[in-house]
RNA sequence: UCCUCGAUAGCUCAGCGGUAGAGCAUCCGGCUGUUAACCGGAGGGUCGUAGGUUCGAAUCCUACUCGGGGAGCCA
């Protein structure tokens, strides 16, 4: 029996005669020539028979063979300038696994309800492979970085008794005779965690009951959020524009073929470097204000503020100090200007929104639990949270880092739904 | 929740008061270098649902359903 062979390694067989396992993609045929586009998971590769070079049945049966049929083919590799990876398989033999009928996402324009509805199938196509496989890319590359500073992952529950920040809608659930919520933020047991293990990070899904319908918002998503003891906020900002450098660099290193794919203009990733630039909410605010926004120092920015900061920089910005009111109860006001806290959120360029949300956390256990009163928090629920402050309290800071923005702004894409294999949307749940 | 756009063949769309159309997909035939291949032929439709206007409605009006984009909220 012939060496199976990847596509992705086929370049190293040539010469050789080798077996693919895969599906058909395309075909276009010719008489007395069958060209076959076949994708097994790895890379495309194109396997070329002659009718005068194979027995009339195999002919017979690649002729005959339709989009997305599963098959085994055996050929020898070529080198050819016709080919776009440069490599090609002259086939000897074809076994067909099974014969599809009625593929229902043919090689023409399809609308975005019919191909969500395909979903499962859609992730088949070399587009949505390449975001994918990028999106995995990402994850590696932000382990990779966390892990190389000693973070530790740990996994904090997504079945939760009571709304962590408090401020958008959560999906609710039965936990037996409880109420219960999933999470939309992992960051309290991070804080936890830190205390146990210094730093730590935590990688999972985060869900939003919010009725969003835009090109930046999904009801189920995946964020990354470490959390470090005994780290200013200053620090904290040091290593997000370090861990989105090294993320950038990672992906034009290993998916250059994916970035072509998705149509990247990887010129403008090329370019990011830290530091990025800052601006404060103050300044950010004046600004708003000289291009005739109508906003006063205090009033939150809505999405076409962010766009237009954003968009006066080619890199990542940060907007720092944002006033109390505006966020989290557990942020740490400035000690020189108590009214606004030290947080920062990031602003990836290119109009994709805020990626990254971080601050230094109240470590003071008497201003923490007049924040709860403050902002009318049950104590009694977070007592465990109360504790932190009350056993070995330390200055900290953490982010969260959400990874669908991130994809989406990395692969140029105009909307997140393409950044998840399967993405809940608002009245979306199917596949 | 609000604003806005849409729903016609398996898919993408045209038709916008007078007998339902095209391209692709599918099936049949042709073609030895195709890249969304090409050429010829065939089959394929309660025009989202319900009501209304009209001699006549896919087309105009109303409601509803489903979906796209956006606001708010946020990553």
């Amino acid at each position: 029996m012939l060496e199976t062979v990847s596509v992705r390694h086929l370049g190293q067989h040539i010469g050789n005669e080798v077996a693919v396992n895969g599906w058909l993609h395309a075909k276009r045929s010719s008489g007395k020539i069958v060209f076959l586009q076949i994708r097994d998971g790895t890379g495309f590769v194109q396997a070329v028979m002659v009718r005068s070079e194979v027995s009339a049945e195999t002919f017979a049966e690649a002729s005959a063979l339709t989009q997305e049929s599963s098959l085994r083919i055996t050929g020898i590799v070529k080198a050819d300038d016709r080919a776009h990876s440069g490599v090609e398989m002259q086939a000897t033999t074809l076994m067909v696994v099974q014969a599809t009928h009625d593929y229902p996402i043919t090689p023409k324009e399809h609308g975005v309800d019919f191909l969500m509805d395909h979903r499962h199938l859609w992730i088949r196509a070399p587009r949505q492979r390449s975001i994918l496989k990028i999106r995995a890319e990402i994850i590696r590359a932000v382990r990779a970085f966390l892990d190389a500073r000693e973070f530790t992952q740990v996994d904090p529950p997504i079945l939760t008794p009571s709304a962590c920040e408090g401020t958008t809608n959560l999906f609710h659930t039965q936990y037996f005779e409880e109420d219960a919520y999933l999470t939309q933020s992992g960051q309290l047991y991070m804080e936890a965690a830190a205390m146990a293990f210094g730093r730590v990070y935590s990688f999972g899904p985060t869900f939003r009951a919010e009725k969003s319908k835009t090109r930046r918002h999904l009801i189920e998503f995946w964020m990354i959020e470490p959390e470090m003891a005994f780290t200013t906020h200053e620090e904290s900002v040091q290593i997000q524009e370090e861990l989105i450098a090294h993320v950038i660099a990672h992906v034009l290193r290993h998916c250059e073929q994916e970035l072509r794919t998705v149509g990247r203009d990887t010129e403008k990733l090329a370019r990011i470097a830290t530091p990025f630039p800052r601006i404060s909410y103050d300044e950010a605010v004046a600004i708003l204000q000289r291009n005739g926004h109508e906003i006063t120092w205090g009033d939150d920015f809505g999405a076409p503020h962010e766009t237009e900061i954003a968009a006066l920089y080619e890199q990542p910005v940060f907007v720092e100090r944002y006033p109390t009111a505006l966020k989290a109860f557990y942020m740490k006001p400035d000690p020189d200007r108590p009214e606004v806290v030290l947080c920062a959120d990031l602003l990836a360029p290119e109009g994709y929104g805020e990626i990254i949300g971080g601050s230094q956390r109240i470590d003071d256990a008497d201003l923490l639990f007049a924040r709860f009163e403050e902002h009318q928090l049950p104590a009694d629920a977070y007592s465990w949270y109360l504790d932190l402050r009350k056993y070995g309290s330390v200055p900290h800071s953490g982010f969260g880092l959400g990874l669908e923005r991130t994809v989406a702004w990395i692969c140029g894409l105009e909307h997140v739904r393409e950044t998840i294999p399967f993405p809940r949307l608002l009245y979306r749940l199917y596949p």
